[in-house]
DNA sequence: CCCCACCCTCTACAAATGTAGAGTTTTTCA
DNA sequence: TGAAAAACTCTACATTTGTAGAGGGTGGGG
């Protein structure tokens, strides 16, 4: 492994361990097993405990941008190809989708956001995510601008979030891209 | 204090500290103090800290079905007295009141979830909490039985537990009344 | 009064954690 | 090259935790 690419690669240990095995899973010794590096190792590139958790929000919050961009750039593209219609059915499958696949990703960002409403270190860290978590959101609230009055960013950060928390933490059945597109065409 | 009130208070602060101070925050110990009893009383109660967690979950699905309950027969008093739109309304207004009044218990109720995703001793805790906070959402459910096909109960669920998430977590703005109601009047 | 069963409280201890700081290796650069 | 500086690894330790098990008190039946 390259010698630069510890810290991210520390980083992405802390993201995986937060969401297999919790909070109180993150410890130094933990993240440096994990990671294949020698004991010590996230303790010198993060000597507190908060500094590793705050670290790790802004890569996360970095990632959940990444792939927020993603779907915006894949979302003007559908709308180009196959008008809004279609755009609307691609953002509910990619978001049925990602809600699966970002699983580890969704529970780090709860993991996170849980421990920053009580823990002054890790102040900012919930109002990080949460932004990172709504980008995508607040581009697609453009297209229903005229109804802005009764459908804010607020209600539709709401649905998804709570999709998210479903797919995450829910063992019950998942929304179909069915029926999260129902729900968005009867709000558009 | 009642001798015989001991258990109740001890789950009490368990679920109170899990709001406060997190999943990690419930040690014997802390638990001990919060309740003003002699340290070893939780730990004579509930000898092993994954029992205290699950008697925990039990007390809290308890609650939320209790609260739910609640919410029911307020729903059928609207419906009695000011007909289903003003009931519809009733519905909402309780929800935000409640989601604020209840954060404690949602973010509880989130610690006890997440934990129950990883850890194999809490198996059941998180279908147990979430068919306890959807009860009311079932009962809601009845009333857009014709639009089923588009609107089960997931979609819902997931939109009320994003509100909720949203009022726990989030710092920033929370759903107003008026918004919450726009959106359950678009599905139904 | 005594004793026993039960309910509760206290003490002890091994394991794990955050963190400090010493020791070691590698890099830099004159 | 050689030594200073930076980057890294290791060791040690006080603290905290879960848990076991000993100890104490109390009420009731004989």
């Amino acid at each position: 492994m390259k010698k630069s690419g510890r810290r991210e690669a520390i980083l992405d240990c802390v993201i995986d361990i937060l969401a297999t095995r919790g909070l109180a899973g993150v410890t130094h010794r933990a993240v440096d097993d994990a990671a294949g590096l020698p004991r010590g190792s996230s303790t010198y590139y993060f000597p507190k405990k908060a500094a590793l958790l705050l670290a790790a929000s802004d890569h996360l919050a970095a990632m959940l941008e990444k792939d927020c961009d993603d779907l915006q750039i894949g979302f003007a593209e559908a709308v180009a190809t196959g008008g809004m219609d279609e755009a609307v059915a691609y953002v509910a499958r990619e978001l049925v989708s990602y809600a699966d696949a970002s699983r580890p990703l969704f529970l780090a960002r709860m993991e996170l956001t849980l421990a920053s409403t009580r823990q002054d270190d890790l102040a900012g860290v919930g109002e990080r995510l949460t932004a990172a978590a709504r980008r995508p959101i607040a581009f697609f609230f453009g297209l229903i601008a005229d109804r802005r009055q009764e459908f804010p960013i607020e209600t539709c950060a709401g649905l998804i979030d709570g999709i998210g928390l479903m797919h995450a933490v829910g063992q019950g059945p998942r929304l179909t891209t069915d029926q999260v597109t129902a729900v968005f065409r009867s709000i558009l």
